[in-house]
DNA sequence: AACACGATCAACCGCCAATAA
DNA sequence: TTTATTGGCGGTTGATCGTGT
């Protein structure tokens, strides 16, 4: 079987993500949820693949990414993760509420760098063998490192803390990690806003229209009136009301449209 | 002020597992 | 069972910023 590329299409924009891009993918997931990563970003009338979707709204855009430097705790955390876990930056994310895999990755890199500097010696801190056969095994059942992962004797900090009060930890245990998924797909899922039908049995030509921030005004009236309000989404935003916080800067919704501030 | 260098971090790439068809 | 598609992960790259000379 041979894999389509995702991003080698002609057209599609790469690098760095403008203020523009993002502020459709926000009001894009913020009103439908990512139903669809691949598809997502031609109904956002984005020229983005969605990969890159993806990697921008769960390493930056996300309302619940907490960003600034690490405290002395978090560190700890990281340290003490990688030792059990090795380099699986994702589950050591996820115990680490607000904070990404690649920013735990890119944290762990420059402390590497930092310590070997340090100590001036050449090695970094490295997997062990039982390190290394683990994360294998891991990757190779996932579903079991989820697991094995929530089994894990260090403290447990789950994102679930900031989730709505519905999420129960078992939700979160049997997915550590992707809170962020959780995050994401269940918007509409498991927050009852949305009613499920509306996404199993879309309006017609809904998924098929692209869609502009600019231009909600265009859809009707019925369809409108569920939308997410911002709380049922991001139940732990630390902006309350129509507002939440994005990398450049406080959106709220105005006639839902979003908007700078 | 200008340049070089290093650090940081956002983003891309390629692979794998899960799942759907 | 096989094939195709999608989501997710970790490794890596490269642009940008800060600092020192």
């Amino acid at each position: 079987m041979v894999r389509t590329p995702c991003c080698d299409e002609t057209g599609l924009r790469k690098g760095t993500w403008s203020p523009e891009e993002d502020r459709k993918l926000i009001a894009y997931i913020t009103r439908y949820g990512c139903w669809n990563w691949r598809q997502l970003p031609k109904y956002a009338g984005l020229s983005r693949c969605g990969k890159s979707c993806r990697l921008r709204w769960m390493n930056y855009l996300r309302p619940d990414i907490k960003r600034g430097n690490l405290s002395k705790e978090e560190e700890g955390v990281i340290i003490n993760l990688h030792e059990s876990l090795g380099n699986r930056w994702s589950a050591i994310a996820a115990r680490l509420p607000g904070r990404t895999d690649n920013e735990i990755k890119n944290y762990w890199h420059t402390y590497i760098k930092k310590r070997s500097k340090k100590n001036s010696i050449s090695h970094a801190p490295e997997l062990s063998s039982s390190d290394l056969s683990q994360y294998k095994s891991s990757r190779g059942k996932k579903s079991e490192a989820n697991n094995s992962s929530a089994d894990l004797s260090s403290p447990q900090i789950f994102e679930s803390s900031q989730l709505s009060p519905q999420s129960s930890s078992s939700e979160i245990s049997s997915s550590t990690i992707d809170s962020t998924a959780v995050n994401c797909t269940n918007f509409v899922a498991e927050n009852d806003v949305v009613p499920s039908e509306l996404f199993a049995e879309p309006i017609e030509n809904f998924w098929t229209e692209p869609f502009w921030a600019e231009n909600s005004d265009s859809f009707p009236d019925d369809f409108m009136a569920p939308l997410l309000d911002s709380q049922s989404i991001f139940p732990c935003s630390p902006v309350t009301g129509e507002e939440f916080l994005c990398s450049y800067g406080l959106y709220y919704e105005h006639n839902n449209v979003l908007m700078n501030w």
